[in-house]
RNA sequence: GGGCCGGUAGAUCAGACCGGAAGAUCGCCACAUUCGCAAUGUGGAGGUCGCGGGUUCAAAUCCCGCCCGGUCCA
């Protein structure tokens, strides 16, 4: 497939010829003849050491200027970068590469690009390589995507492969690489649904670039197969472009690694922070690392060391003391700048979705901080990269940020003093820590294995931590994996018309039955709001030939509304609907209230803050929002604050559909903070000034008419997510008014005015306090006056009595009695049956007298308990059996 | 969204597997010792065993549901 597709009329006017790798196999393109594709591993990383690559040292600044500007002058628009959290799709959570920024809708065909073509810096986050991350030399987990991108549609050619090919080598060619040292790898590509052929561009051993020819879908009855998946061809082909800035601010500086050409700085800083030192023999072996890492993936880390060892024969105690510190500073580095990167995009780190990749960095970071004793926070070290990027990152984030950290820190210094107790707990029991034990430490308390080990070594146990021990974790994961699917039905009909968003006060209308089948009624228009977007569906009913039939319940599908109605209304009737008003108009309330609540929460607490999901009701509606602690009672009352603000200023509401491309481009994606909704035109809710979002639902006309909001309760539903309970209108009103019922009811039972009923119900609670004492004080005399008696009573240090009291209230007594006595059966009223004997022999007792006297029993020492059903005959027994009489 | 661990005195936890009279240590209070403090000794207060249901003669303990906290994964 791929000789054809990437045989290019562009490589035989400019002199390259085909070859294939002799020692991967793979075709490639090069303007000499070569035998090998030259990519490591098939050939090594020419440029380290060298400068002579590109005719200057790049920084990661001027280099991203000099793509952005080169593909400017050739005709492309330059776009901004996109968050890297992806609030446009729910699909990911973070961007992997520039071509996120344009996934579903652009690459569906269903939304026009931003521009076309354009050229963007995107910066990514790869959370995979995580575990390499400094250890090779090359892999980070944030980086910049430089990328061209050009979007073909069938009426509207904009370039394909030749001219693509053609800046790229333009491109290099103007940074000062000679074309004899490219090299263009063919390479099928697929990913996300997509696929297509790709060409990645190899310098001196290392992929600087990656042009993919993106024209394929995946499709169930799709001719073409790849990998065992079948494609069909799109009508959009996708020139989808990236180039690794990072890797080409490296090639510029030929250093050993890729983390001291991009940020030198940090590096240094961390360097004689904590005294580790680099010299040439380092920088020599961090080379060979480099060079000799792809085969960590094949071999495992610990066989790769031992190769690598063997291989360069360095001293192992060398290495450790030596070169695994300067990896670890390097990791620091890259960790740091991902998190600048999520943190001040406001990803709040937590334990659910991207807020748990940025908890996962920010731990790792933190234990290499702990590891090196380096004197630094972890959020100066954030800051130093935020500062330095501050042209594309949001520096006045960093108040929030320097507090989400340092609640994360506190946080992770519990878990690990936590952890360290349990651990110790663990070996003392158990003398030993067994693999299993490892694998519940990291999976539910967090503690990763060598921090264990560390433990266990301080207490002079030994533990050998399995290499494959992360696989035996995602195991404990695999199963129960079901997806939910949504019910997707099919109706024959194409669409309704929605009366609700020309006029959202309609409150009846006329239209025509245009399906009806099992109370299932679709109309030609209908003024009904179907269940969506948090708010529930309406209520009412249907008129036809004079008689009411009620709407239970409206759903949509699609593009038609579906009535289930109580009653029965044939196909191609006339009825007259109307809407259960009051309902409507409390929910209308409500959902204003909603966007109106999220611009003062975001006005008092921050704009980190982003909605998580909300469910409107026509009395109480939740509302979710992402931050990073709770919301404290202050807070909730400066909220209601800037909430009726915007109320009393009676500002419009504005509600108007808009292409999606229009509405992003001049709102940003905060539009999608309510959910992200289908299709090429979107509804767009304003309240000028303070909220937009893309939104749905019904809404009044102006914030005064919501009239009265209130916030109920704040609880924290998980980590970094808090629900707001609130409500708005006439039903906050009433809520108001039951709760002032309720406090005057208590007032009038307290008999106190209620601005003391705090303090009157403190009062009332310790005296209850107090007398219960007293009263079990009372009991204890009782039973103690009730035990001297029946002191009195016993033979030979035996007795046998029927009392009349609680099971409590027995309990004590035999403590008394069995201090004095050897044998005591104690039975109440109810048949509750006590026995003690010092021979131990206690429950034998109360088990032949159960079974004598209908009941069981039991217990074990000197003590047993039971129950039976005939207590005068049970009496009679205990006394034959203990001699008693 | 799912898996796992946990919730017992003010704090840290034992008891749970295997149901049978609610414990330890620290802290707190009082007294003794001391010029006073610290330290020590003696005594004491402090618990609806997260909540609700079930099984059982009997539940902190077993079962089910919920709430809260922690943690790992997508």
């Amino acid at each position: 497939m791929l000789e054809k597709e990437l045989d290019l009329d562009y490589f035989h006017r400019e002199g390259f010829k085909r070859y294939r790798c002799k020692k991967c196999g793979a075709y490639f393109w090069s303007a000499i003849p070569r035998d090998t594709c030259t990519e490591s591993p098939c050939g090594e990383y020419k440029f380290i050491g060298k400068k002579g690559y590109f005719r200057r040292e790049f920084e990661i600044e001027d280099m991203r200027k000099e793509f952005i500007q080169f593909f400017e002058k050739r005709g492309h628009k330059r776009i901004r970068r996109y968050p890297v959290v992806a609030r446009w799709r729910d699909d990911v959570f973070l961007v992997n590469a520039s071509i996120y920024d344009f996934q579903p809708h652009v690459t569906s065909g269903l939304v026009p690009p931003p521009a076309n073509p354009l050229v963007i810096s995107q910066p990514c986050i790869r959370m995979v390589d995580v575990d390499s991350v400094g250890k090779t030399g090359r892999h980070l987990t944030g980086f910049e995507m430089m990328a061209h991108h050009a979007f073909n549609y069938p009426d509207k050619e904009v370039y394909w492969k030749d001219e693509t090919v053609a800046y790229a080598i333009e491109f290099l060619e103007s940074l000062g690489i000679t074309r004899e040292d490219i090299v263009l790898k063919e390479h099928p590509w697929f990913g996300g649904g997509n696929a297509g052929a790709s060409f990645e561009v190899i310098v001196g051993g290392l992929e600087l670039a990656t042009l993919v020819f993106m024209n394929l879908r995946e499709s169930e009855n799709g001719d073409i197969e790849i990998d065992g998946t079948k494609y069909e061809e799109m009508p959009i082909k996708i020139v989808d472009t990236g180039y690794g800035l990072e890797r080409f601010v490296w090639m510029s500086k030929g250093t050993p690694t890729i983390y001291e050409a991009i940020y030198p700085d940090i590096i240094e800083k961390l360097m004689s922070l904590t005294g580790v030192e680099k010299g040439e023999k380092e920088d020599r072996i961090l080379g060979l690392l480099a060079f000799h890492s792809p085969k960590i993936e094949s071999m495992g880390e610990r066989k790769f060391l031992e190769f690598f060892v063997k291989e360069t024969g360095i001293n192992r105690e060398y290495y450790e003391e030596k070169i695994v510190p300067i990896q670890k500073i390097y990791a620091l580095s890259d960790f740091s700048r991902s998190l600048s990167f999520m943190l001040t995009d406001g990803i709040i780190p937590s334990n659910i979705q991207a807020g748990y990749l940025a908890r996962l960095l920010i731990r790792r970071s933190l234990k290499i901080l702990d590891d090196l004793k380096a004197d630094i926070s972890l959020y100066d070290l954030v800051e130093m990269h935020a500062k330095r990027f501050s042209d594309i990152m949001d520096t006045s984030m960093l108040p929030v940020v320097k507090e989400e950290l340092e609640i994360e820190e506190e946080r992770y210094r519990r878990t690990m003093k936590k952890g360290a107790e349990i651990v110790k707990r663990m070996i003392k029991k158990k003398r030993e820590i067994s693999v299993e034990d490892l694998i519940l430490l990291y999976d539910s308390h967090g503690l990763l294995p060598d921090v264990v080990k560390r433990i266990a070594e301080e207490m002079g146990i030994k533990i050998d931590i399995p290499e494959n021990l992360h696989s035996l974790v995602a195991k404990r994961h695999e199963k129960n994996v079901e997806k939910k699917k949504k019910k997707e039905r099919k109706f024959p009909v194409e669409k309704t018309e929605l009366l609700y968003y020309n006029d959202s006060y309609l409150k009846e209308f006329d239209a025509k039955v245009i399906y009806s089948e099992r109370k299932e009624l679709i109309l030609d228009r209908t003024a009904f709001y179907p269940e969506g977007g948090g708010q529930p569906c309406d209520l009412g009913f249907l008129i036809h030939n004079g008689k009411k039939i009620p709407v239970v319940d409206v759903q949509k599908y699609g593009e038609v509304v579906v009535h289930r109605i109580d009653g029965e209304i044939p196909k191609g009737a006339k009825i007259h609907g109307v809407i259960d008003w009051e309902r409507r108009e409390r929910l209308m309330r409500m959902h204003t209230a909603e966007h109106v609540l999220l611009a003062a929460i975001r006005r008092v607490l921050g704009k980190h803050v982003w909605q998580h999901g909300t469910q409107k009701d026509v009395y109480e509606s939740r509302f979710d929002i992402a931050h990073y602690k709770p919301i404290t009672r202050e807070e909730i009352k400066k909220i209601e604050r800037e909430a009726m603000r915007i109320i009393t200023s009676n500002i419009d509401v504005e509600a108007k559909f808009m292409s999606r491309r229009g509405a992003e481009d001049k709102y940003g994606f905060v539009l999608y903070e309510g959910g992200i909704p289908p299709g090429k035109e979107i509804r767009v809710v304003r309240i000028d000034g303070f909220d937009v979002e893309a939104c749905g639902g019904t809404h009044v006309k102006k914030t005064g008419e919501i009239g009265f909001l209130k916030i109920l309760r704040t609880e924290r539903i998980q980590d970094g997510v808090s629900r707001v309970i609130y409500t708005a209108g006439l039903s906050a009103l009433e809520k108001v008014q039951e709760m002032e019922d309720n406090a005057l009811k208590a007032t009038e039972l307290a008999s106190g005015s209620m601005d003391k009923l705090p303090e009157k119900i403190k009062s009332l609670i310790e005296e209850n306090k107090s007398m219960r004492k007293e009263m079990e004080k009372m009991k204890e005399e009782r039973v103690k006056i009730i035990a001297d008696e029946l002191l009195r009573n016993s033979k030979d240090g035996k007795l046998v009595a029927r009392v009349h009291m609680d099971r409590g209230e027995m309990q004590k007594l035999m403590k008394f009695l069995s201090e004095k006595l050897e044998k005591v059966v104690l039975l109440n009223d109810k048949g509750a049956l006590m026995v003690h004997s010092t021979d131990e022999r206690a429950a034998e007792i109360a088990r032949e007298i159960a079974a004598k006297a209908g009941g069981k029993a039991g217990g074990r020492g000197s003590f047993a308990q039971g129950k039976i059903e005939r207590v005068e005959d049970g009496v009679n027994i205990a006394k034959t059996l203990t001699g008693y009489e």
